[in-house]
DNA sequence: AGAACGATTGACAGCGCTGCCGCATCCCCT
DNA sequence: AGGGGATGCGGCAGCGCTGTCAATCGTTCT
């Protein structure tokens, strides 16, 4: 262990290297045009003297931040339970930040403002951001995206309803893997698949439906118009699509949601008619919010892959190790089975 | 609105209120011995040019940064529910910060890392924080206090387990409002209330038993310990407690649970059971966390103002307009009444 | 061999602000 | 009236780093 007594400069650095101060700078900031046997002396004198660049110095001179902004909208503004939501997606956040010396700037707030985009502008000015990303459902705002653009930040959106050039994003296999929950339903036995569609603002969502389609169409099943029903993500929602779902003669077997909160109502509401689940109706989700796994029966849902998710987004804000930055990346979820689906009721 | 053409500095401020840069940094930094008429003139070409002081700026010149970091316990590392009790904590620290030109740093951690001490020490020299706010339950492990105390480092404990002189903190009055929910159950008629304990490292959770005693006390009722049981705050452990005290011949009519994970536990332990909440059992929790409204019946609570109590902590490190810093703030929890609490059954 | 050019490195002037020090003033007391 | 100590303000030298530009070195080309 080191002793850490005051500060390390750059200074100290250069002359334990036999460098000027400004190659050091150029190490530090993986510049080109410094030979390979200097690199390596730079970095060792860096390793050994445990030197850290001071931001604040950084910024100041190069007149940018260090600064990655995520922004999300927030849940507790209004209670929503997606908080898990943001703590994967703040934890993926982080570890891409630590890795590149990036600090993270946490960004709650609430989309139905009408001045959210002049408070971004404010944020981007008042701190001179090296880069934001803007999470779901914010990413599938116009007015939002296009106040961002605006100010030539950097930017990546975290699943975008629509792919556009030139805006940088990242994605989950919605669709696909939504289409691989019909089949699970499928092999289970079940033909009579509902669909919970989810708040038609956050068009991600809306690929989890295409994929319903998917599944469905694979299994030469001909969809139903009366086994879908519109729901806005939220719980209540879930409650009342599944009253209705679930009040016809020929109830359907399962019932797919877009997402997990819309599920948990759907289980709430089946208990309360009597209805068992999975024994008499599947039901599924999809998120894999930390709720899911305490509902009794626990969820079978889809896994985001939140947390790489948003740490693909700030790589490529800052870019890899070779300063590469992708404009696109994918990040496949996951099924989770678990209780509430089951075998089709023999009955 | 006024034009944001290119960065107004602290030299233009300075021209257009007549006075030297030195004085408009006194002003800013809201540093004594300036006359307050100038002080107002200053002001108003602060506001006027809506000028902004370059963080990056200040923190160099001062060698110190005006950075908050909030740390807490990472839930998602190992997947407890509770997340939102750290979104509303971030909510709070961050208006406070932007209410005195702070900005905040989030650091999750998980507490049973061995290394926590180092990595706290290592985040505040290569940050230099200006302060430090240390959510419960880290606030209550002498390890980590004392690393961080002895970094010199202004911090706050939120939750403490027990106040120490020269530790500022912000508690809630978990024991008296503890106390409540035993009159709430008492006033529907119960009197043999059980009690589910927490994690005992967690030590402001301790209070809410002393609370609890206190109630029963209120009442005349003499405790009786084999209506306590030991959780540790989990999910799991209120399910097994439950089993435990509710397999007595002469079970319990109520459970009061020391938070809210380990009520969710205990009302799904009851319905395997057959038992009816609240007809049969009324089950309580504390923390108001948000699953307490999406069980089935939604749970009677207690709500901790964790917003503001991480609020309060943030201000304790900047200090109030007028400069002064308490080190002691106490603010109320208050009680949720909500389903999952009932009159005693008759039978 | 000499010119031309890219690769590599260093010198130096700030970035926008604060800390320290000095100089006026002003007030109160003897 | 004069000394001593607040009070109010400005000047100036950096804080630790990066941008710019110039200097040096090594190679390739004619």
């Amino acid at each position: 262990m080191t002793v850490q007594s005051g500060k390390v400069t750059i200074f100290d650095v250069a002359q334990h290297a036999g460098v000027s101060i400004k190659t050091v700078s150029r190490v530090i900031n993986r510049e080109p045009n410094v030979r390979q046997t200097t690199r390596e002396r730079v970095q060792r004198a860096v390793d050994s003297l445990q030197y850290r660049p001071d931001q604040s110095a950084r910024n100041l001179a190069s007149q940018k931040s260090h600064l990655i902004a995520l922004v999300y909208d927030d849940p507790a503004a209004y209670e929503l339970p997606s908080s898990g939501y943001i703590i994967r997606m703040q934890q993926g956040a982080l570890r891409a930040c630590r890795a590149s010396m990036k600090e993270l700037l946490i960004h709650p707030c609430d989309f139905r403002q009408r001045n959210v985009a002049s408070e971004l502008r404010s944020l981007i000015n008042d701190t001179r951001l090296s880069g934001l990303v803007l999470a779901a459902p914010l990413s599938n705002m116009q007015r939002i995206v296009r106040a961002v653009q605006a100010t030539k930040t950097p930017f990546v959106r975290i699943s975008p309803g629509k792919v556009v050039r030139g805006q940088p994003c990242v994605v989950t296999n919605d669709r696909e893997v939504s289409s691989h929950m019909v089949d699970h339903l499928v092999e289970l036995g079940h033909r009579r698949i509902a669909f919970i569609k989810g708040d038609p603002t956050h068009e991600a969502v809306g690929h989890r439906y295409l994929g319903y389609l998917d599944g469905l169409a694979r299994h030469g099943i001909t969809p139903d118009e009366r086994l879908v029903a519109d729901g806005n993500n939220s719980f209540d929602s879930g409650q009342r699509c599944a009253k209705k779902l679930l009040n016809r003669k020929r109830r359907p077997t399962a019932i797919f949601c877009a997402n997990d909160d819309m599920a948990a109502g759907v289980i709430r509401t089946a208990n309360r008619l009597g209805i068992s689940v999975p024994s008499e109706l599947s039901v599924s989700g999809f998120d894999d919010i930390i709720l899911a796994r305490q509902l009794d029966p626990m969820l079978t849902t889809i896994r985001q892959p939140l947390g790489r998710m948003a740490e693909a987004a700030v790589s490529m804000l800052t870019g890899n190790a070779n300063g590469e930055r992708s404009v696109f990346e994918s990040v496949p979820g996951s099924l989770q089975l678990r209780e509430s689906t089951g075998p089709v009721d023999p009955r």
